[in-house]
DNA sequence: TGCTTTTCGAGGCTCGCTGTCTCGTAAAGA
DNA sequence: TCTTTACGAGACAGCGAGCCTCGAAAAGCA
């Protein structure tokens, strides 16, 4: 698993155009495709550089080129899916209630599936590689962290919250994406709707004393 | 990563002693503290059969022969350490914050190190792996989730603890291990004393509207 | 129209680990 | 002593990683 910056590459970095044959976006997309697919059918454990070119018809060297390992190739995936649905990461209805269960609904529902799949193998194999864990931190969990923090701060600002209870926001925070991931990696029970309800309604006691929702 | 189980195998099942040669319980030492040395040293990821028997200084065979995975090896290594520290596990100080505290403490310090790097390691595989998934919830989720939900239904019992807030028993010891994961798994706070204090602190409103703290 | 540059798909190559198998040897009971 | 099973060691094919080369394709430039 060697981590080398793309040499060649796009773009040569001042305004000059780029010489030759350009960058085929049919075998990107079949690449990312593919990886997101395998990943579904067979697990993040069984993903390979090899299984991603032949599910994508194209060859071995092409992936390398652009990606140096499969990591790289999901976290290009991850990072590509926010931009599709950007509104979902900030609702905002005036309801902080409502707010929190859309957000974490929403981020509950691409747990489900290759994305989750995908996430969780990055995640262990972020254990033993520093600089993947740094782009994971980065690109996927601060984003929704950042989301979260957001509505919570607004909920107070309105004062639909109260900031005097036991917990501060960022443990407000650990709490909601908290019991997602462990639900998420142990099974034993489902990461859904129903407790997005519940963890928008336990955030009022767990972060003020006496919060409670209105409705 | 094929899944036998183990036909030859120590005890023939009906009371007749074994015969032949007994099995070496110093291969079988060395083995599970290799493996647990080497996942320390360069991460689950990195673990194979080959370096677990090479650090052991055991034959390959000797491996395969009681463990058909890596994910075995550790998982009896797992599974051995609660006989070790069985009275960790049951806290009863009379006080249910120190009781919440003293097994969240414990458990916490575990994840430092190697038995951190192969329980999220084994989370991950177990995600592709149905079988895996059901023996990691049986012997090492499960034990730490029967003993939280224990001390909580003393502290109920006691008086200590309510239950008429937004939570279940159930969600407050999903809360608890599940900033333990969170935190674990992206790095972005510590696992440690002081956020065993913090949860302690916050599964009394969590539970109870007017339940506070006492001292 | 060539010529240059870069990407493309395809496949060869070495390396290391897997999982099975076979040695010769060691340690127990019969 | 004979049988049985475990032991350390190593051979073997299979497969993916990662690097390499090949001929063809697709762009800009003269």
């Amino acid at each position: 698993m060697k981590k080398i910056e793309n040499g060649s590459g796009a773009e040569p970095a001042d305004g000059s155009p780029p010489r030759g044959r350009p960058r085929s976006e049919t075998a990107r997309r079949s690449v990312l495709d593919a990886a997101l697919e395998l990943c579904r059918r067979d697990g993040y454990q069984e993903l390979t550089i090899k299984g991603i070119a032949d599910e994508a018809q194209v060859g071995r060297q092409t992936v390398y080129r652009w990606w140096p390992t499969k990591q790289d190739v999901l976290l290009e995936v991850l990072t590509e899916l926010p931009h599709r649905s950007q509104a979902e990461l900030f609702p905002d209805t005036g309801d902080v209630y409502r707010d929190i269960e859309e957000l974490l609904g929403h981020t509950f529902r691409l747990t489900r599936g290759a994305i989750g799949r995908a996430v969780v193998g990055l995640m262990a194999d972020a254990q033993a590689d520093a600089s993947l864990a740094l782009r994971l931190q980065a690109e996927v969990i601060a984003p929704r962290r950042a989301a979260l923090r957001e509505i919570l701060e607004r909920g107070v600002a309105r004062g639909e919250l109260r900031q005097d209870g036991p917990a501060s926001l960022d443990l407000a925070v650990d709490f909601a994406f908290g019991v997602m991931w462990y639900r998420l990696l142990s099974g034993h029970a489902p990461v859904d709707g129903p407790l997005a309800q519940e963890i928008a309604a336990a955030l009022g006691p767990l972060l003020g004393s006496g919060a409670a929702r209105r409705g």
